[in-house]
RNA sequence: GCGCCCAUAGCUCAACGGAUAGAGCACCGGAUUUCUAAUCCGGUGGUUGCAGGUUCGAGUCCUGCUGGGCGCGCCA
């Protein structure tokens, strides 16, 4: 069980094709990717093919010749699947799916429950998610935000296909930023003690800078006046900031597997080791006193600086070893999720890999565009380095988790993302999170009044309900909505889009909600009546497993 | 100057290279003695930034332009 329709079309359409070659009907050599699409107008059928056109060429025939040739074959074969199959336009093969098979799939969906669309295809192969990894220098921003919903979602949607997923966060704690964060925070400290320190621009600006300094001097009083070494302001702020940051995580819904610190490169060797290699590879010389890795070799337009002359690492070094190290652990894909501002440095680090031999193919890197916060149609300014920016924390404090959640995944990643505070702020149908959340309130609470009139039907006397009853247009592209499901998870999955889950839940909430308001369940016909809240149950179902892929919670009443 | 991303309805955005480009908001007009009106129904709204090219077929791919975002450190 568990096959898709548009799989099942797909290999009756090679059948059929391949019957019309084998009788001389067509002619090609090689069977070409076949594909099975939706179409958009709903007089197109349910699903169509393109096949003709594909191989008109090297058959030599019109499109709708062929077609006509597939469809005579088709014709008397697809009962249980469709109903009715014709060529159209200039070559279009169209289906029509076949009631019983919707009735059969709305079956599979009463049956599974909640491990509906739950898929085997990654094959318990091994991914690594990394996503975040954001230096513990001040809070997360609203940009973070979006790349953990995404990062998590991505996670999320490829354990659902059948991968085994590793989230990891990747943190640099030592260096000159550090340094900086030290400083910032005991000078700040300093003039909480009353002295007259000049607090440099170059310092971290941002206002929790003073509130670390706060509870520096609350804990320590004035003990640390004359603290030479900076290890101390450094590690209480590191502290201070990466439990912010977890917090903030934590209560997005975000967990990490595992928090990979760069220092442990350099400690283990295996910056080293690079180093090594590379320098065995030929592909690193020496110029004015640092070490410079050849990018160019491997199409990049400049040559990078690994080792400063100071014979510090620069960044790109251990990005380097760590990617190494991801693929020597034997993640059979790598995914990193970077926001707009880095698509400039990951192509030295993969030019790196590739110096080393690795296979880089294995290494998927998704760049999500910048969030615009929007409050009455102005843009709130956001700044790292001032302190007026918004963090991702203030945010969630405002919004809440399901709404930051679904705003942060409603668009593809490639579109910059305005996030309108006001929409995000309304509970109505403004706000697609509550429109969705209320689809699924609905539907309980449909069932709470059912079993107090009718009495409940658990899910053995569901699984018995006649299906068939549901003949009416609008339930029959419910239905159609649902079977759409498990295709839409596969996809998101494959192309890491997680924004398809929510246009997908967005439509058949639509579709259910507009069905509330033109029919009833609860009506005397008894037959209909447990029909219908069949159908209800296997949209509550679909909504609860989109909705929790995406990490928004499922309310059972509004 | 060079590189990456983006440009679709008044606004925010969808649309595996497929057929007549779709939603929501806004605007106009309607619906509830009924399982949640946080909902629904109808209407208005488009030369997919511009110019070429590839293709049976282009919003989608290629080239050039225009406009916007982001990069181009021995910072991360």
């Amino acid at each position: 069980m568990g096959e898709l329709l548009s799989d099942r079309l797909k290999s009756l359409l090679a059948a059929a094709a391949e019957e019309a070659r084998k009788s001389g009907d067509l002619s090609y050599s090689a069977v070409p990717s076949v594909r099975i699409e939706r179409p958009s107008n709903r007089s197109h059928g349910d699903f169509s093919t393109n096949f003709a056109f594909v191989i008109a060429k090297e058959a030599k025939l019109p499109p709708a010749r062929i077609a006509e040739a597939l469809v005579r074959r088709l014709a008397g074969r697809g009962g249980e699947v469709y109903d009715r199959v014709e060529v159209a336009g200039p070559g279009f093969v169209n289906f029509f799916i076949s009631p019983s098979a919707l009735y059969r799939g709305l079956s599979t969906i009463l049956e599974q429950g909640e491990e509906y669309a739950r898929f085997k295809v990654g094959e318990g192969k091994t991914v690594q998610v990394e996503f975040v990894s954001a230096n513990p220098t001040g809070p997360l921003t609203v940009g973070h935000g979006r790349q953990a919903a995404i990062g998590d979602t991505i996670a999320n949607l490829l354990e659902r296909v059948g991968y085994a997923v590793t989230r990891e966060y990747y943190y640099n704690d030592a260096g000159n930023q550090m340094k900086v964060l030290a400083v910032s925070v005991k000078k700040r400290y300093l003039q909480l003690l009353g002295e007259e320190i000049d607090f440099g621009e170059d310092l971290y600006q941002g206002e929790y800078i003073v509130d670390i300094a706060g509870a520096l001097r609350e804990r320590c009083g004035d003990s640390l006046r004359a603290e030479k070494d900076l290890k101390r302001f450094q590690e209480i702020a590191e502290e201070s900031i990466f439990s912010g940051i977890k917090k903030t995580l934590a209560s997005m819904g975000i967990r990490f597997d595992v928090y990979y610190n760069e220092n442990s490169l350099f400690e283990s060797g295996k910056v080293a080791r690079v180093v090594d290699l590379l320098r065995k590879a030929g592909c690193v010389y020496e110029r004015d006193g640092a070490v410079w890795f050849q990018a160019t070799r491997f199409g990049r337009s400049k040559d990078r600086v690994i080792i400063k002359k100071t014979g510090e690492a620069t960044y790109r070094l251990p990005d380097i070893a760590y990617h190494r190290d991801k693929l020597d652990r034997g993640f059979d894909i790598v995914i990193d999720v970077f926001g707009a501002d880095h698509h400039g440095t990951f192509p030295d680090v993969l030019a790196g890999v590739e110096a080393l031999g690795c296979d880089k193919s294995k290494i998927v890197v998704l760049i999500h565009q910048f969030v615009t916060l929007v409050r009455d149609g102005r843009q709130v300014k956001m700044s790292t380095r001032k302190a007026q920016f918004v963090t991702l924390e203030e945010l969630l404090g405002e919004v809440g988790r399901d709404v930051a959640r679904y705003f942060f995944l409603m668009r593809k990643m490639g579109s910059h993302l305005d996030f309108d505070l006001g929409v995000a702020r309304k509970q109505s149908l403004d706000n697609p999170v509550y429109y969705l959340q209320y689809a699924h309130a609905r539907i309980c609470s449909i069932q709470k009044k059912y079993g107090e009139r009718y009495g409940l039907l658990d899910r053995g006397r569901l699984l018995e309900v006649d299906l068939r009853r549901l003949t009416k247009e609008e339930e029959l592209e419910i239905i159609k909505d649902l079977m759409r499901f498990e295709e839409t998870v596969k996809s998101a999955a494959a192309l890491f889009e997680p924004h398809r889950l929510c246009v997908y839940l967005e439509e058949l909430a639509a579709g259910f909600h507009s069905y509330y308001n033109k029919h009833r369940v609860m009506i005397e016909d008894k037959g209909l009546r447990e029909a219908r809240l069949a159908m209800a149950r296997a949209v509550q179902i679909v909504l609860k497993i989109g909705l929790g892929l995406l990490g928004v919670s499922v309310p059972e009443s509004m």
